[in-house]
DNA sequence: TATTGTTATACTCTATAACTATA
DNA sequence: TATAGTTATAGAGTATAACAATA
């Protein structure tokens, strides 16, 4: 096997790689709820902040406006969330009943999922480790949407 | 700002977070230099490994061969590598001197965005850092190609 | 038979720009 | 003028499948 070690260090590249590897089967795990990592992340934002709009969601999440569409038309055309207009331009996001359930098929898989990579790390590490890891994005400027 | 507490303890939502971020800063720090952060994975790998195939690097960067070919293509037609037979199949890669010379301006590149993305980290935090992500994913099966 | 490399193709997620409608 | 939502489009990276040539 080659040498790796000019990428020990680099904590971008060691980043990046175990996104690569978690992601991946985070997907897995979703694939037979036919939901996908970025559809189950706003299902557990709405189920926590019902009501919130679309915008506010895409913030929370840094995705954008643009991308945030077709998410919650997917969604909304699975009958797993309602919006209801709030405003005449904004629309608040509920969970319907099946939502609820489909949220919690996807939240016992996922913890699952978090077993299966991160078991190998005791609680205490793992919120240690969760926390050290916010720290490094969420100071951010965080704009996600000016453009 | 509504409540993300939902994540604060999701590992993979941390990463993930995290690793998008970091990769944004890396993607425009390369720009200038009309590099993308793969293509600099490769450039930093074959500088460290000169001589090695198309297939050990996609196993050491956990690339598809299917995805390197282009990677590899691209960068030979920069003349940034060339690929010397050394099998009738296999390909021995190398820098040219206009490859050193992109290899060293991706390098500073990179250190001067890890320096920026972990700064607030001392350089033991670092390490330790980048070595418990890396037992994360290094110790996984890897079969990248096995199709 | 297994491996190397290539091509074609699809998928996920992100990004930008332009547009409508509303505040 | 600024915000909410939509559409279209492009980009990076990944994945699978199939193929030719070689070992």
């Amino acid at each position: 096997m080659p040498a790796m070690h000019i990428f020990d260090g680099l904590l971008g590249y060691q980043i990046r790689r175990l996104s690569l590897v978690v992601m991946a089967d985070l997907a897995d795990a979703l694939a037979p709820l036919s939901l996908r990592p970025a559809e189950a992340s706003v299902l557990f934002a709405i189920e926590a902040n019902s009501g919130l709009t679309q915008s506010e969601l895409g913030r929370m999440l840094g995705i954008k406006r643009a991308n945030m569409a077709p998410l919650i038309a997917g969604l909304e055309s699975r009958a797993a969330i309602t919006r209801d207009a709030v405003d005449g331009r904004s629309q608040a996001l509920h969970l319907t009943e099946e939502g609820k359930a489909l949220h919690a098929r996807a939240l016992a898989v996922t913890q699952a999922h978090e077993e299966r990579c991160f078991g190998s790390l005791a609680n205490g590490e793992r919120l240690r480790l969760a926390r050290e890891l916010n720290q490094l994005w969420a100071c951010r400027g965080e704009s996600v949407d000016e453009g």
